[in-house]
Order: structure tokens, then sequence, then C-alpha cells
DNA sequence: CAATAAAGTGAGTGAGTACTTACTTCTGGT
DNA sequence: ACCAGAAGTAAGTACTCACTCACTTTATTG
């Protein structure tokens, strides 16, 4: 068996930490990456000094440095190991065990996918923060996760509107525009009510609320209005 | 007449800038600005020192802070009336004319919103990158911005959404649900577009799609799948 | 045109920044 | 029990930061 590991072509210190272990951490780097991620999501990366850092995890800041080298490849590696874990390559099962069932709705499927993805944020709200907001200011992590987003996340995706298209269903558009409309949509989501609106969870409530959006949104309209 | 200006309770920097000139400024001081907008959109504000403003806008360092006093006010100073124009009163009339109209469809509504909106925003799209960037860090910024929003714009929508709720056509939720769900994803939509990807304006087709997606999505379920 | 105010600046300043060095302490394998 | 290598640190280093001050230049106005 041929196991295929290396999705990104580009060889960047992104794949280095990818690969390298996030294991066998010591009591006082563990404390290390707890206080970064904490203040890095409360105040950002650059309102945060190393100094602080080590103040908070009660560590000399040549710590920090003896194992991080820079402030910066800190940084990715709280981000990155956050990142693989998001998209993982499980994933692929279940979304084939969802679509392989017959009675199975799209509306069931952004129903578990939304619930989960949710909760995986909730769990570790603090270093999904930090991602969103330093996304937007370290073009290196830009310019590696949207690539690793689209190759890891858009085929699964693709197969799964795929299905439901044939089915008549969905409005008669490229899937790829389907997809850009489904994820702009729950990236506003997450991102407004974690980030921006810093809440702690989401109700129920509003999460039937942007699935029933979502599936209408993308459904062919029962009545041409043009 | 009796014209009410004060929208925000709280007495702030934030009103306090709102109700100051930003007419007859100096060259320099417009140099300044530009200079500023153009430096805060590209590496954001805590990454941009005031020696590189003054570098760039050919003025000395000293002069900035004569005009501004601190970076934290010339930060407020680029984006509150940028914020005073996104929201302008004259959209009450607009919108009045808007539902006045007998024809008058939501689509056509949302299209004429959607479309004004992101052409204000390519007009001035730095500034409006300094505005998304910079809401997330700034407390001060956000929880002026928040109300304002709220204050200005949800009363506007509020009495289109009812007027086509009226006729049946639209989900059977409260109005405030059905407003988070257009501005959730017209909100990742600008963002992601504009400040994520740093896109210079947005095509038809991918405006038309996005209006597609709002209208379907709040719009009655053509199938209960329930 | 003189008086006054406003705009502008060169040369700092202390506090903080990421990062380094020379050294000590801890730990796991033999 | 020993010791090599890893983990940890106090005390720096060179440098950048926002901001100030004493002073000059430019614009306004009676």
């Amino acid at each position: 068996m041929k196991v295929v590991k290396l999705i990104l072509t580009t060889n960047s210190l992104f794949n280095e930490i990818l690969s390298s272990q996030t294991a066998n951490r010591t009591v006082k780097q563990q404390r290390i990456v707890i206080a970064a991620i904490r203040l890095f999501a409360e105040k950002g990366y650059s309102n945060t000094s190393t100094a602080e850092i080590a103040k908070v995890a009660e560590v000399s800041e040549a710590s920090i440095f003896k194992q991080y080298v820079t402030k910066d490849r800190l940084l990715l590696s709280l981000v990155v190991p956050y990142i693989k874990e998001f998209f993982p390559s499980k994933a692929n099962e279940t979304i084939n065990q969802i679509i392989s069932k017959a009675d199975s709705t799209f509306e069931g499927f952004i129903r578990a996918f939304l619930k989960n993805r949710i909760a995986f944020i909730v769990e570790n709200r603090e270093i999904f923060q930090v991602l969103i907001k330093e996304i937007i200011y370290k073009e290196e992590l830009k310019n590696e996760l949207l690539p690793y987003f689209s190759e890891l996340v858009t085929p699964l995706m693709t197969k799964v509107i795929e299905l439901f298209k044939e089915r008549g269903e969905l409005i008669d558009i490229p899937i790829t525009r389907i997809l850009k409309l489904i994820f702009t949509f729950i990236g506003g989501f997450v991102a407004s009510r974690f980030v921006l609106l810093n809440q702690e969870s989401i109700n129920d409530e509003e999460i039937e609320d942007a699935i029933h959006f979502i599936i209408n949104g993308i459904q062919k309209a029962s009545f041409d209005n043009k």
C-alpha cells in the first residue's frame, strides 16, 4: 500500500513543521505553548512580546528561543498542527459512509459537517482565533493554507455535491462556484461568531438557521422570478 | 425640522472624531493620510512604524504627532470618517424609494444594495482592508462600530424585510435572525474577497451567484423535507 | 507689514523588542 | 555512579518603537 503524504509541492517551513513531531514536549515547553496560544488569541501575534509569553509561562525567555529559534516559528508551530487536525484524512471515510446511505439527504450531510467542525472549533477556540487573525497578515500562512484547503477539502466536497446535483435538486452552476458560496457563508459564520464576537459556542437554533440558509441557497429556484 | 445627530450614547474618542472636520487638511497632512492608509492596509497597524509612515509621506515623524498626538488616534482618524460614509443617511431615501415601487422585488433590492456597497468598497479598498483587519484587535473600534451598524442599518433593512415578509415569500423566522444570516454571508463575501484574497473587484457572475444564494437562502422552503 | 498663530522639523529619549551568549541544571542510558 | 546531551536560564546585545522638545518656517489676519 502506497501512502502519499506529500500534498504540497513547495518545500517550505510549513511542510517542515507539518512533518515534525509535536509529542514528547517538556512540561515547560507545554506551558510555553499554552501561554503563547492564549496571548496570541487575546492580543494578536504582533502585540505579544516573547518576554510576556515567558512571564505567563513562568519560564525564561531564552527557553522559548532554545526550542523555537524565532518568534515566527513559534507561531507556525502552534498553528500548523491545528490546521493538520482541522482537515483530517479520516473525513474521507466519514463522507463516503454518509453518501453511501441511500436515504441520506444533503441537509443531513451539511448538518453533520457543520456541527462536527463547529464542535472542533469550540474545543480549540483560542488557536482557531489565532489562525484567523494571523492568516490575514502572514503571507506564508495564507499561501500555504489556501492550497492545503482546496486540495484536501474541495475533492471531498465535490464528491458530495456531485451526488446531490445528479438528483437535480441543486442549482445549475459549476460545482466550484457552489462550493465557493458554501464556504463563503460558513467562513463568515465561524469567523464572525468565534473571532469577531468572541462567542464560546453557537446555539442550535442558529446552526439550524444556517443549515436552512445553505440548503435553500444552493437549491434550484422553485419559481423563476426573472 | 429636528435633526437627531447623536446616535451613540457613549462619549468616546470615536464620537469626537465623528464630529470633527476632515476637510482643510494641509498638503503634507494629506500625504500622511495616504501613506498611513497604504501601509496599514498592506502590513497592518502593528507592523507599521510611524517612522515608516513619515518616510513614505516624505514628512518628518514629528509632523504626524503634531496633528494626531498618538499613533492610535491616527488610525481612528482614518477609519472613522470611512465608517461614517459607509452607512450614509441618504440610504434611507433610496430604500424608501425602492420599496415604494409596487413592482419592486426583493431580488432587485438586494442586487442594488450589494452592487452599490461593493462599488463603494472597491473605490476605497485600502481603507476597507484597514477597517476589517483592525476591528479584530481594537476593542474600541469594535465596540463602537457594532452598535453603529445595528442602529443605522438594522432599522432600514428591517423595513425592507418586513415588506417582503408580508408577501409570504420569506422564511418564517424573526427578522433579526434573517438579517443575521444575510449579513453573515455578505460580511464573509466582502471580507474574503477584498481582505483575504486581496481582490481588486468582484465580477458580475459571482455577484449574481451571491444574490441567488441570499434570495433562496431566506425564502420559504418550497418543499418541506423534515 | 508687523504680529500672531499654525505647521513643520532635527535630534533626541526611555522603554521595549527579538534574539544571543556563556553558563548551570536536569535526565536517561550504560 | 557517571557522563553526554538536552533543557533551562540570567544577563546581556543591538536595535526599533512611539513619542517629545526646542526651535524654524509658513500662513493668516487686523
